[in-house]
DNA sequence: CGTTAATCGAGACGGTACGTCCTGTCTTCGG
DNA sequence: CCGAAGACAGGACGTACCGTCTCGATTAACG
């Protein structure tokens, strides 16, 4: 599956007049992940305030976006980063990398802006097929992954690999956006996780 | 750790005048939950819209409720149910039942509801406080059915029993919440999860 | 036409129990008086601001009237007098009576009242037929009067006597209710206006 | 006496922003009198009617007027219209014109518009100065077309100027406000009227 | 004298309107 | 084209009452 998007999409017009500033379009779509990610949620985000926090006249975002609800789809988009790159000779360290690059830099902020955009994914259908584009390369590489790993005998032959998924995305999420287990420690977090769901509880 | 938590705080008031109604405190709550959990942010949520679909009034609401924070948090604390009740045999039994009672019945509903005050979350810490509180209880169920099952071998002795918590908890809330994975079917999930993190990927 | 009317209308009732008190009745018809000849409108007249002014509790109110409306009307039907009594000899000093009367003493206040009330006539169709039934007699009254007046050779012989009565009457109503003409004094008004209606303006 | 007036005050405002919309004052105005027409109190008419009647929303008329009061008030100003052309010929075909300016088109509602402004006339100061802004041209119209008559002969030397005015707009006002006198046709009207008062009820 | 029922004060209830504030959009200004 | 600024429709806010309903406590006549 391939979603091409452009940030601002109606850029491409030509003709006289003072053409667009693209610093505009940076600082505009910087402001609204900056308000999601300070923990506002998505209906808390006004136009006004990103416009202020932009220092932008409001009429300077309306010339670009048509409504509120594609300026986050556009600023969720921005989010978006290349797929990690995998060394490709362990599968646990593959794992290990895919996972920490779920929590690394930015990700705190990230995990922050994704849990305040909760009730616009239910919301808006738009929205939801954008985090979806977001989403499925990282989970597309860990799929192919996991994969590896069967047919190398690295894991185990009946391991059902959406489970696996879910099992390592899951405490990810959870941990990211909720800090849902704070005894939990941040320091190598992806190495314990991946080494926990490869040997199980089991003596 | 003990929460003791009434819904409606001020009721004890005595005195002439007409009593306040039970009925109309169930109904604000109940209309609160029913919003929360068809898709509504916290902030979306207006009094307003709280008091018609109760058919109430709002100054009915605001007689009980100093404001919309206090009003959300009782909502809250109304989701906790009584903990599951354990039969104790087979610790793999028990974890089976902790996690089925998280998605059963009204468990959708309640994860929608829960993602929605996300952003809610991130701003009062008293709903923080609340909803750890409601929390609470489940997790330290499932700690010392962890710990049984150390000390009855049926886990390893060197379990990290809050790594364990964390990623059995972690992919339930993912799923409850925003069906991350849409490829894991809901059927025989409790089961499904267990098993794989007992057991683990190696071969 | 007669209208009967009794002021509080259910008061009849028999058998145990404490009987109502008659001054109760009179105070919160008095305090409707009151409150619309102090320049309310009917509907700014609120049940709680009578119950206030009568020193009684709104229950009271209520157990006696069904609603604002029937109270209004009530206290609109006590301020009807009985007719006044006509010397019957000459008719100029009939009219003059008549005409007096209805700005004696309280019919500052009524007029004052009376101006209040009039949105109300446009809404409430039972308001307008009491409003009737109170002024028609004092009608009816100067009509038999102009009438003897035609036939003793008094008045003209093609006077019309609807009109006339609306000549007479008009006048008055403006200058009680509007004080319309602050140029008219208000001594001997009764007598200027008959004198000036007998004779007409032209040499 | 000169009372200049101006419907929407603080519109010579100059500046940057978008300029106030003349449509939208007229429209608010224009509501304000149908509801008065519609036989609504001065009290009973509130704000958010007005608004929704006007396709405004409240803070545009909040912009403009600083409460109900002042809001009313310029409404009965617009009411005000041009004083009647007289032909200067015969003082009774004037004051039949004059008469009869007071009783076409829209002065069925006038009158009654003005009869729900009754009440707001007893508490308002101002509004009654305006009242009285609306009325006086009228009446100087009159009281100048009395001395005239005086002064042609065509009226009665010693005629009470003032009391003949209240003679003349008396009945018209009970009339159009009250329908005072049901029995009194609206055909030919102020002829009658006009007639009856120049030549008095005796013989 | 005790029963009984109507009394009164007080306050909760569903509403409606208040006047304020803010949002998203639109429209003008000056650069 | 850009920024700034303000008007506009709409809607929620939290307050204040309104008319009604529902209590507890009091009170006065009847049985």
């Amino acid at each position: 599956m391939t979603l091409s998007v452009d940030v601002a999409p109606d850029q491409d017009r030509k003709g006289p007049g003072r053409p667009r500033s693209a610093r505009v379009d940076e600082a505009i779509v910087e402001a609204v992940f900056e308000l999601l990610s300070s923990g506002q949620s998505a209906d808390a985000i006004s136009i006004e305030a990103v416009a202020a926090k932009a220092g932008v006249g409001k009429a300077t975002i309306y010339r670009r976006w048509p409504n509120k609800e594609a300026l986050l789809t556009d600023a969720v988009l921005a989010m978006k980063g290349p797929p990690p790159e995998l060394r490709g000779e362990s599968v646990r360290d593959d794992l290990v990398t895919l996972i920490g690059t779920m929590r690394k830099k930015r990700m705190a902020q990230y995990g922050k802006a994704a849990a305040c955009l909760m009730p616009e994914l239910f919301k808006s259908p738009e929205m939801t097929r954008v985090y979806q584009g977001v989403m499925e390369p990282r989970r597309e590489a860990m799929r192919s992954v996991l994969r590896r790993g069967i047919a190398s005998g690295e894991l185990r032959a009946d391991l059902d690999v959406e489970l696996a998924l879910l099992v390592l995305a899951g405490p990810t999420l959870a941990q990211n956006m909720l800090r849902w287990n704070p005894n939990v420690p941040d320091e190598h977090f992806a190495e314990n996780l991946v080494d926990f769901v490869l040997r199980g509880a089991q003596p």
